[in-house]
DNA sequence: ACATTTTTAGGAACGCGTTCCATTATTGCA
DNA sequence: TGCAATAATGGAACGCGTTCCTAAAAATGT
């Protein structure tokens, strides 16, 4: 494959995009093992980089921050969370029944895996844009089968007129929203005396669905 | 006031109680300060230490870690909160009205006010036990009426059989963890293209208020 | 062959939260 | 009076995420 993408000109060519798509390759493959490894609290930008061969730096060459390297993590967490999903659901047809399971087992993944969820939600990007992270998020929804399949049972919910509501976006957006503070809110949030996190996410979930119908 | 509290011993005799509370309230001061003219990215340990006249090892001596020290910013901004939601339901009575209110209010209130969201909900302290922060707990808890008014009203929304749930503490985390859910989905995930927040606190709070009926 | 230009990588620095080791202050004991 | 003991403070260090300034690599132009 011809590495030169621009007319010949003066200085270091730059590198190729199969070759800086390999080096971010090699600098994520290290950095979802630290994380696997080693856990949230010691995925360093410099620990990263010594696994990987390189200094810090160069980190900051290929990835505009921390965050943005994170983003494959992301989308290899989601991943997982999707196959629970999967799974959970597996012999159910009815709409209700899924939002309900999805839902559910959502909430719980991030119970069981806190750091995994600390690593998505506690490390905010302050000078991000909006459209910043979009391509993060079309990552993820186009790998997490599970967003569509919750989209389209309360979607089919809304057709069957389970729902009175008639717009799906807002469905499924305060069904996340809810589901998030669940998981939000137990694991950040210690010093809270939480009741039991099975009986809350049952009666937040049987209110918003009766709610809703 | 006599400061003597210990029988006489070798050493350099211990801070009096209330020179400790005094020095701990001038740093807590300096940093309410900070916090207000500089915002969230600015209040450091080394600017605080700074303005309070010591070094930051001093504030490590009077407060565990920089999450304790903020703790005192959570008071104050808990009651400022409380006071907008004791405006937003002042002649209001009927106990499902002072919810619907108070519960919107508290939503809009992190909406209008991320910085002072992040100060309480971004620092998290990944050493504490459960125990570790009751005290700020209880601090709130005493200084923020809204809270006492809603589970109030909650209570009496469970008393009058408003309410199928009889677990007044429950329908109370219900209603806490979902608004909490809307607040922190909003501000900490903004490449999603989130629906209208008036519209989703509506359609959530409307939802669960008639399911839980 | 050397200078210039452009890209990639390197070393060090910045400010952060926090902790380590040392110093100073202040007491009682021998 | 000097030493030991205890508390409070000091300076520096640690590792963090990130950025600055510089150097090396690799090309073209003169």
């Amino acid at each position: 494959m011809a590495t030169i993408t621009k007319k010949k000109q003066r200085g270091r060519p730059a590198q190729s995009a199969a070759k800086k798509e390999e080096i971010r390759a090699k600098i994520v493959s290290v950095s979802k093992e630290l994380f696997i490894n080693e856990g949230f609290e010691n995925i360093s930008i410099r620990k990263i980089a010594q696994q990987a061969g390189c200094i810090p730096r160069t980190i900051y060459y290929y990835f505009e921050n921390k965050r943005e390297l994170l983003h494959y993590l992301w989308v290899d967490i989601f991943k997982t969370l999707s196959s629970e999903c999967e799974r959970a659901i597996k012999s159910l047809e009815a709409p209700l029944e899924i939002i309900h399971v999805i839902y559910t087992t959502y909430v719980n993944y991030w119970l069981a895996h806190r750091d995994q969820y600390r690593v998505i939600f506690m490390i905010e990007d302050l000078n991000a844009t909006s459209n910043h992270d979009t391509a993060v998020l079309d990552m993820i929804k186009s790998s997490a089968k599970f967003i569509r399949i919750f989209e389209k049972a309360i979607n089919d919910c809304i057709q069957n007129k389970v729902f009175k509501e008639k717009n799906t976006n807002r469905v499924v957006q305060v069904f996340f929203l809810s589901a998030h503070g669940l998981a939000s809110g137990i694991i950040t949030m210690r010093e809270m005396k939480w009741e039991n996190p099975d009986a809350l996410i049952k009666s937040t979930l049987n209110a918003l669905i009766t709610g809703l119908e």
